[in-house]
DNA sequence: CTTGGAAAGTCAACAAGGCTGACATAAAAT
DNA sequence: ATTTTATGTCAGCCTTGTTGACTTTCCAAG
């Protein structure tokens, strides 16, 4: 591996220097690429986006979630979400039902077709996440996940690990 | 760590759930935002976006490069990039020089005020990503960048490696 | 030498999906 | 009764992607 630090495995962090941090950043931008390739190819044919699928992505994993909630976890305006929102019902891929407790809430579902594209979508990128996974091993796996849970936000790291334990 | 497989370290990758895998994916999308937060937080200020970023970060990379030449490895049309680049250099960060071999190239550079803006944008985001790497510790790190590899298209992880090897 | 094509770059116009601000409605909470 | 909360909508802006049409330059075949 070309990638190790000065040639050994585990020296001080203290040690990477600029050049391999940078590293990392270019690692990060061009495998981000890679990450949404297989999903932005499908939506492509559709007219959907990655907004949409990320919509049905937390949708698929919180069923009955409200409109509140995913704009928290998706961290943009309720207009911009609206307007993706307002598509996919209007295709009939979501359905919103008035909150049964508090009728101001929409709760918010897949319906067969959308549990359909969901599941094309995400096996695609399971399907790539899968086999990063075996092509660097168990360990690494470990790791990538450790580097990736410090490096979010702490606000963002707390969400992330709700939605863990909630999925487990 | 609640993220243990099952609990131990190393079963075979055969044993991950699509439950898993999954968190996996969510992990990458929230450690992104994490990752472009402290760049998109100063550019915001002025007027320039993530597209800027990339723009300003690979130029100071390989200086001189071509805008064919970041073409390809930014991976958006000439006509996108054209309208990033035409504001840096109206606005003093980059230079633009017509090739003396080829007078169709343009070779581009940063100004000093653009290395200025460069230091800013990577010294923010360096110091995240030293700081993940310190609470994940080396071997994590190994992994991270592993899997990263993996996870890039062919294609994309060809450029990867030579700018790997032409920094170091 | 000329000419035709390819390559590099620029300009114009459009679309997706962010954003803000203002406003409407219904329901809940005080 | 009033205020607050949850949601939706309209209008308009910005960034950054897209395609199409065009210029300049180079090169190679005639």
């Amino acid at each position: 591996m070309a990638t190790a630090n000065t040639g050994q495995g585990g020296e001080s962090l203290l040690f990477l220097t600029d050049e391999q941090v940078r590293k990392g950043i270019e690692a990060m931008f061009f495998a981000y690429r890679g990450f949404t390739a297989d999903p932005d190819r499908i939506l492509q044919d559709m007219d959907y986006g990655r907004a949409h699928h990320r919509a049905i992505h937390f949708i698929h994993r919180s069923p009955g979630t409200t409109v509140n909630n995913l704009l928290s976890i998706l961290g943009v305006t309720k207009q911009s979400l609206n307007r993706v929102l307002r598509t996919l019902i209007e295709d009939g891929l979501v359905e919103s039902k008035v909150g049964r407790v508090d009728r101001r809430e929409r709760h918010l579902t897949l319906t067969e077709k959308g549990a359909g594209l969901e599941r094309a979508l995400s096996d695609a990128q399971r399907a790539r996440m899968r086999a990063a996974y075996r092509a660097a091993g168990p360990q690494a796996v470990q790791g990538f996940r450790q580097v990736l849970e410090a490096m979010m936000d702490p606000e963002l790291r707390r969400q992330f690990q709700t939605l863990k334990e909630a999925g487990a």
